[in-house]
This record gives C-alpha cells, sequence and structure tokens, in this order.
DNA sequence: GACCAGGCACATC
DNA sequence: GATGTGCATGGT
C-alpha cells in the first residue's frame, strides 16, 4: 500500500483533537432523545432539530411510550421544524413500534442484546439505513459502531484516502479494521470529522487551502 | 433566490 | 447495479 492506513487515522484523529478539542456528542440529554434526534437529523440541520427536540419536550412527549401513542399527523407537527416532518413522523413510528414492541421500550433491554443481530434489527426498520443505526448504536447505545456520514465521505474522499462514491460499509470498514475498536474513539472521531466538515469541507467552495489536516499522504 | 444541511426509500432504466 | 427523484424547513 502506498501508505499506512492506521498512522494516517491515528494522525487524522490526532490533528482534529488539537485543534478542535472535545466536541462532547451526542448533544442531547437521554438515549432516547439521542435516538429520535438519529431520525430527525436525516439530511437535516441540527438547528431545525433542536427546535423540534425542543417542541416534543415542552409538550411532555418525548418518551416512548407517548410518541409510540401520538397520532401520526400531530407527531408531524411537532416535528414541523426538523423538515421532512410526513415522512420522519412515519420512520419514528416505524421505530417506536420495534423499540415499545420488542424493548417495552427500556435502553437497556435494547442495549443487552448482540451488536450484530441488533443492527440488523435496526436496517430492518423502513426509514433507518446505516447512519441511522449506526448512530443509535454509537451515541444512545454505547456500541463500538464506527458512523460514516456525508462530510466523513467528501472529507476522506478530497484527501484521496477512499473513492467519491465508496459504499458505506468500505469506509466504516476502513475506519474500524485500522483505528482502535473504542466507543470513547468513535465517538470523538465522527464529531471531530463533522466539526471539520462545518468549518472547512464545505459541498461548494471548498476551503481545501485551510485545511487544518494538511496533505496526509506527504506528513501522514 | 440559490444553495445547503449529521438520509432514506422507491421508481425507472 | 447505477442513476434519478421526492421529501421540506430554516440559515447563509
Amino acid at each position: 500500500m502506498a501508505y499506512n492506513r492506521k498512522k494516517t487515522l491515528a494522525s487524522i484523529y490526532r490533528r482534529l483533537y488539537r485543534r478542535f478539542g472535545s466536541q462532547h456528542w451526542w448533544p442531547g440529554e437521554t438515549p432516547f432523545e439521542v435516538m429520535v434526534a438519529a431520525i430527525l437529523t436525516q439530511n437535516t440541520s441540527w438547528q431545525n432539530v433542536e427546535k423540534a427536540i425542543r417542541r416534543l419536550k415542552k409538550a411532555g412527549l418525548l418518551t416512548p411510550k407517548k410518541l409510540n401513542a401520538l397520532d401520526k399527523r400531530k407527531l408531524a407537527a411537532y416535528i414541523h421544524s426538523a423538515g421532512y416532518f410526513n415522512v420522519k413522523a412515519l420512520r419514528l413510528k416505524n421505530f417506536l413500534k420495534l423499540f415499545v414492541g420488542n424493548y417495552a421500550g427500556s435502553v437497556k433491554k435494547m442495549s443487552s442484546r448482540d451488536t450484530q443481530g441488533l443492527r440488523e434489527e435496526l436496517l430492518s426498520v423502513n426509514g433507518i439505513g446505516p447512519e441511522t443505526a449506526d448512530s443509535i448504536l454509537l451515541y444512545a447505545l454505547n456500541k463500538p459502531v464506527f458512523v460514516v456520514d456525508a462530510y466523513t465521505r467528501r472529507i476522506l474522499s478530497r484527501h484521496g484516502l477512499t473513492g467519491p462514491d465508496a459504499p458505506y460499509q468500505e469506509i466504516q470498514n476502513f475506519f474500524m479494521k485500522n483505528a482502535k475498536n473504542e466507543v470513547k474513539l468513535y465517538n470523538e472521531y465522527h464529531a471531530l470529522l463533522v466539526k471539520l466538515g462545518k468549518d472547512f469541507c464545505l459541498k461548494s467552495a471548498p476551503k481545501c487551502a485551510l485545511c487544518p489536516l494538511g496533505d496526509l499522504k506527504k506528513t501522514g
């Protein structure tokens, strides 16, 4: 190989952590809140998600059983600010059916399942794809699973570490085979990549010249 | 007014 | 299997 993947990934993490420090993810008060937000944040800015979460909280509805019992149209109205509200209301209901039906709305019960089986179960829910499933596993249930998102893909691609159209699983494997298998590391690493993406790796007009990572392959 | 944001499912070829 | 499209608000 042209470069050492383990060292490169460790180097990226080191640089990001030195530059940005701990990101304290996930920004939610409870594991259940993280689960709900993971669905609401699909292709949506975090600000809009926060508003929706605040509304649910204020109404006292942010519990598995209450949300599960809530009429879909009413739920859509509560999460309006998060966009795609009809789609997301349905997706939330689909998830809640599983969470309440199979685990009685208990984070502890769900957490006791084996990670792979749970991941497959989450992926079987209509509206939960790989990023949402992995966000729930890592940030709500503390399972050692690396989360890949659009920023991760863009950053790796622009630094020539993976192809621009590399599939989700390939990028996830890239991290999980070459970085320490630790919840704390995966948590911080993904959050730091999002921070870098927001500040320096926009979709258009990338500020690559200022990128804190510099030229990875030469210095990595 | 255009572009973008911590995706996913589905239709069509 | 690849590619395109709908879903929608709110900030820049």
